[in-house]
DNA sequence: TGGACTCATGTTTACGTGAACATAGCCCGA
DNA sequence: TCGGGCTATGTTCACGTAAACATGAGTCCA
């Protein structure tokens, strides 16, 4: 070992991390060369590419990604801007897109946005554009965003999940209407005269439409539309409304917007003593992992969080990589899990007013 | 197609964000002027810096910061190794994480790992190795690391998240043995003769800890230490060992590893007619936000992942900042949350074999 | 009044990489 | 046999920033 690196060895241990030079060095080529072997291209010699890469082991030689970044003007790196404590669904789809950006190539850069404050998401863009990325990924069901005049670099490829279709740009989601419409017409054929719902928050785009999707529905088939009730997505807030439903002997089929209302639906009518689905049948949003296991086990609208993942990205890194910015949307199916929470109606249901 | 520059036309002009060149021209300034102002250092005139300032503004300038980590040498981006499709609480931490670091300025790099297999991670902690990253932090619960001859680049700065206490690093973690402890000990307060316990899976740290502090805890009190059954934390698992559980009538406490097992249980006793707490208490472990909505509401063990997450950070970044590395590790204690699924003995227990 | 300060600002340079261009050896067909 | 084209490799340079050093103007006290 008569290498420079290790020359200094009694003090300091060079710290500084091999560069393309070093390599070259050890290889007895140019840097340029290195730069080839490094990047995969075809025109090296077997030889000297062998000869490269032993040099890059023996030195532990690992590319600067900024000086890359720096040179080539890209990064590999998305960046995914999302409410904080966000839904389980979102932490899902985030989890989608960290696997589908690494399959691509891809690093995920995390961009929190605390509170749904239009300036605490203009701070996060523009922190964002100081960030090195290549794209971004929005998270933000929030209707917050609405009129901002978001400030991003001119040029950064976006996409949007699970918000607002106003947006400028495109926006994958899960196809909340069909979902809605599957839970309602569900009950329906079940022979329930009418559905209530339980919504998510007003500001959420999601709840909105799968509560705009329940109510066409019941409209279509010609049954009354009774007063949404509207929760924030928590099991209490969905155990409150299912307090008030219960005390209600003519609700006989309740769609709360989400797995976590429905579970605080089901204690409520545990604790008034309303069988389900005996007296009163219900069904969520979400399958989520513990749905099997309420009690009774939930009948509820699956949909694909993995596939709204694998959709953004791909979309996104079509976009980076050339192609024309496309402004298509993608709708991810949703599919009916029926279990035990929901049933025929009662015999003598009191149709309501 | 003529030049390939900004000279082009009609359509896009290509235009190249501006540099600190750009704004420096525009003020009628240094670049060196440029780059204190935007880094924000004190030896500017007053004057001169609202010049500056203008001029980013008017031109929307933003430092490139593959440019700035080039020349600095650090990235302020921190790597996160987790798991996919990774636990509820490990969301949780992941998501005060990326709030603590952004607070102190730093950005998280997201890097999943599809399967525990020592192949897999050492795939990720190379891809890892050529990130622009300042430290690490990982967040994997398996014992697939341990003897792991895990390649990280010399003297990055890692912080190991629940996990092995036999890294060479240092680790921050919940107090496992202290919840489980609690759990067991307010079980045999309530005059349970013994506690059965649903642990997680075997591969798992936090399962370990948990399971040994409930054995040795009924050990210190003289109990019998039934045999423990393995889940791998789903409400699945959860369910099965329920069932079994509720087919044997000594059974009276079950302590389950995490909430989701518990409501596994809650559903198996529900179905098998056992009342809880009337004939079996139940106390679970996280304190996830729904457990309060189980039927009944689960009492459990309170962990803060916020907390976990703000210690993770705070210490990776001390390190990174120039701290000696620390080898010390934080223990964030727990809380037991009383709700209704744990009550007395029944009148007449059978003590058990 | 002069010289040793301080402080704002400018100039030069290097960080590690890869595109563009340059060169040298080789093959192949006329 | 020659020249054109091809391949492997080398040389030069710029990407945008910030550290190091340089400069020049003002300040303060002996």
């Amino acid at each position: 070992m008569t290498v420079a690196d290790e020359a200094t060895d009694a003090g300091q241990p060079r710290r500084r991390s091999p560069s393309m030079a070093d390599v070259a060095r050890e290889a007895g080529v140019s840097g340029q060369t290195v730069s080839r072997v490094s990047t995969g291209r075809p025109n090296v010699d077997e030889d000297t590419r062998n000869r490269v890469l032993a040099a890059m082991r023996k030195l532990g030689y690992r590319p600067n990604s900024a000086a890359r970044a720096l040179r080539s003007g890209h990064f590999r790196n998305l960046g995914v801007i999302m409410f904080t404590l966000s839904s389980f669904g979102n932490m899902r789809t985030l989890d989608s897109i960290a696997v589908a950006a690494a399959a691509a190539g891809y690093s995920i850069t995390l961009i929190p946005v605390q509170h749904p404050t239009q300036g605490e998401v203009t701070v996060a863009f523009s922190r964002l554009s100081e960030q090195a990325v290549d794209g971004v990924m929005i998270i933000i069901e929030a209707h917050a965003l609405d009129e901002a005049d978001i400030e991003l670099p001119p040029g950064l490829p976006v996409v949007v999940v699970d918000s607002s279709a106003r947006y400028q740009y495109p926006v994958v989601d899960t196809d909340q209407a069909e979902g809605a419409r599957l839970a309602t017409e569900h009950l329906l054929d079940l022979g329930h005269h009418t559905v209530w719902h339980i919504s998510g928050p007003v500001h959420s785009y999601s709840a909105e439409r799968r509560r705009n999707s329940w109510a066409e529905t019941l409209a279509a088939h010609g049954r009354p539309v009774p007063d949404v009730i509207v929760g924030d997505w928590s099991s209490d807030a969905g155990y409150r409304a299912g307090l008030e439903l219960a005390a209600r002997p003519e609700v006989t089929a309740i769609f709360a917007a989400n797995d976590q209302m429905a579970l605080g639906v089901l204690r409520a009518l545990h604790e008034r003593g309303r069988a389900v689905p005996g007296d009163v049948s219900v069904v969520g949003f979400d399958d989520m992992e513990e749905s099997k296991s309420f009690w009774p086990p939930l009948t509820t609208v699956h949909q694909s969080f993995e596939e709204v993942g694998r959709h953004t990205v791909s979309q996104l890194i079509e976009e980076i990589e050339g192609a024309p910015p496309s402004s298509v949307s993608v709708l991810v199916p949703t599919e009916l899990v029926v279990r035990a929470s929901s049933g025929p109606a009662p015999r003598h249901p009191i149709t309501d007013a």
